[in-house]
DNA sequence: TTGATAAAAGTAACCATTACTGATAATGGT
DNA sequence: ACCATTATCAGTAATGGTTACTTTTATCAA
């Protein structure tokens, strides 16, 4: 993998922030620093930094991938009324109802994703006052 | 809602089967009984369906929507091998970890969204001989 | 320095889904 | 039963995120 400053700058731009940023919203704030970067080059990057585990695809519910430059394992809270992503650091346990779930289906268990659904501050206080 | 015969069908073809298809699979076994349906037929009735309460929409990971004739509450398990979804009676409940990370995020907790995932039976039979 | 080639920019294609456009048919009132 | 209303239909075009292709550029080991 050669370093170019194209997948530096998209690796920058990814770490710095603590939002889960689409892939089209990391080219808005690339193409500050590299205006001649083209989407599918962002899209190419971030395809294979992930690919080499250095950073995370978040799959969550939507039509866009969202992108997160911490590598650490943890779950995210989605705010259902903004779209905003947030960090949690809930570590759940898999209980023995789940286990025993999970062999009554015959699966061997891999992982489990778990997506928090909410409202976030901003929105609570929007909410609030109707 | 007036009742039609693609809507009749749609719903018996979905709630007949344990497996949970995407529009277009389902596109293929209802036209074996109406021929001339259409795709954008099955779309329209699987939004409205679900809009009522009528069936599930899931949005699990992939770019396709799979649907659910089951309304209750449960939950799925996905194999990351051949795409196959199946049920999970699992009723996790919300660790105290859990709640203190979502006040700790200043959210309103609204849902939670578990997918386990694994191995099929049959796939785990198949990857067990390399 | 240079040759091989990974990766870039630009553009077209892909694919699930949604929207649009007349045609059809379900439904409620006469 | 007939009709008027209009939800729903079939067929097709458009949308939007993502991926693939083609040509050019630039990295880097030799
Ligand atoms: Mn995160
Ligand atoms: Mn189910
Ligand atoms: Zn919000
Ligand atoms: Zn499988």
């Amino acid at each position: 993998m050669r370093k170019t400053r194209q997948r530096e700058v998209i690796r920058e731009e990814l770490t710095k922030l603590d939002s889960h940023p689409s892939a089209d919203e990391l080219y808005r704030l690339v193409r500050k620093r590299l205006p001649r970067i083209s989407l599918g080059t962002v899209y190419r990057n971030l395809d294979v930094m992930f690919r080499e585990g250095m950073i995370q695809r978040l799959d969550v519910g939507g039509s866009q991938m969202r992108f997160d430059g911490d590598r650490s394992d943890h779950q995210h809270i989605r705010c259902v009324r903004c779209g905003r992503i947030d960090d949690m650091e809930a570590l759940p346990e898999l209980t023995k109802s789940e286990r025993d779930a999970v062999k009554g289906a015959g699966y061997r268990l891999l992982a489990r994703r778990i997506e928090f659904l909410g409202l976030c501050p901003a929105c609570v206080k929007k909410a609030g006052r109707h």
